[in-house]
DNA sequence: GCCGACGGTGAGCGAGCGCTTAGCGCGGCG
DNA sequence: CGCCGCGCTAAGCGCTCGCTCACCGTCGGC
């Protein structure tokens, strides 16, 4: 009863840059506690417990409870950004980009959900600092977003009222696809990135 | 340093059928407080504190702390499922009904944020048998907007190939309102209400 | 004008929290 | 082969949690 993150096996193997090997096991594990039970409501024993090991290995490795979070945290945003940069960069229309950003944004929301869940829904449980360094990539993540649709908006393909709005609402219902997805439901995180390409595209009025 | 319910005033004054008095406090005062910091988070020397009482007297009126949350999630999807019931059978063309749900959905959303935030976001602190009765009250929910969209399918208003996904895609977009709407931001509760029910219609292909 | 009932308080219980510290086992180097 | 240092554990500290209990003020009925 130890390895049950390889469930949703998908982009380059995560948290690979975590090193040494127990320090992984140890963030591995606050991830799927904090994702299940949320962040406050986890123990660290929990935690080292699902790591294989005694409560205080945990701060060999880390400070405190909330830097585990705070790192987490921030790989997260990291890889979440990398992806909506890589399809806001490739070649290609506006509405191709776009469909692209949506789609592999939502395949990484429901694939590794478990990993969403704490970077979009544990914010708050940060300090103030490590909240506002956090806080900063977001704007980049909505920068990416809006960029599309300007792009967009400027080469007469879509049909946007309102730019920021509209930004909002497609990372909206992106993020909160970590909400509701569901490993064993009906749905494959491919088949609801698709779905909601076409539905994102419809709301910018290029479907 | 008591009163700080009344700030988004809208329809009939909320909890007024909690009583007496004091339990009212108590759950208005607990309402904002796992809002803020979240159910695990919230202490019930907190929720006590805020509606001028000692710790004790929350015993009074509740038997544990879970009774409150059960409580404001059950009267909160009651509402909830009120609004969208309200629009459901209004006289009218499915896409006036469907703008008329998301709207009413959202404004409610964005302007008793703190009471939906814990509607939506605490169901998993509730104990099985409280959790089995909200998601049978969040089916409902469901049914109803996936009502109004199978109505505009078959009436030819609508151009939806997936009828369970775009209506999970509509509840998701209203539901996530919850989670970023600032209530010192630049968007009024009708704002976001307006331009939310303009893009499902576009989703819905009625735009 | 006394009395019971009810809504409320002050103090504190057992438990479990985040985190610390003293010490142990083991692998690499001289 | 002996010893040092690093990764880890067992035990436990100080604190706060949800919740309880003995007691008290006030107020309507006789």
């Amino acid at each position: 009863m130890s390895t049950a993150a390889e469930t949703t096996g998908g982009e380059a193997e995560p948290w690979e840059e975590v090193t040494p090997d127990a320090a992984r096991r140890l963030l591995v594990a606050a991830v799927e506690a904090f994702a299940e039970r949320g962040y406050h409501a986890t123990t660290t024993r929990d935690i080292a417990g699902r790591a294989g090991m005694s409560p205080a290995a945990l701060y060999i490795h880390y400070k405190t409870k909330e830097e585990l979070l705070h790192r987490i945290s921030r790989i997260g945003h990291d890889k979440a950004l990398d992806i909506l940069r890589t399809a806001a960069r490739r070649e290609g229309s506006a509405k191709e980009r776009l469909a692209d950003a949506v789609s592999s944004f939502v395949r990484w929301h429901a694939g590794r959900r478990t990993t969403a869940r704490v970077v979009q829904y544990e914010l708050d449980a940060l300090g103030p600092e490590a909240r506002a360094e956090i806080l900063g990539l977001r704007r980049q993540v909505d920068a990416e977003v809006r960029g599309i649709v300007e792009d967009g908006v400027a080469a007469g393909e879509f049909d946007v009222p309102d730019v920021q709005g509209t930004t909002l609402a497609v990372l909206s219902l992106c993020i909160d696809v970590a909400r509701w997805f569901n490993v064993d439901g009906p749905r494959t995180p491919e088949a609801v990135g698709e779905l909601y390409a076409e539905l994102v595209l419809r709301m910018v009025g290029a479907g």
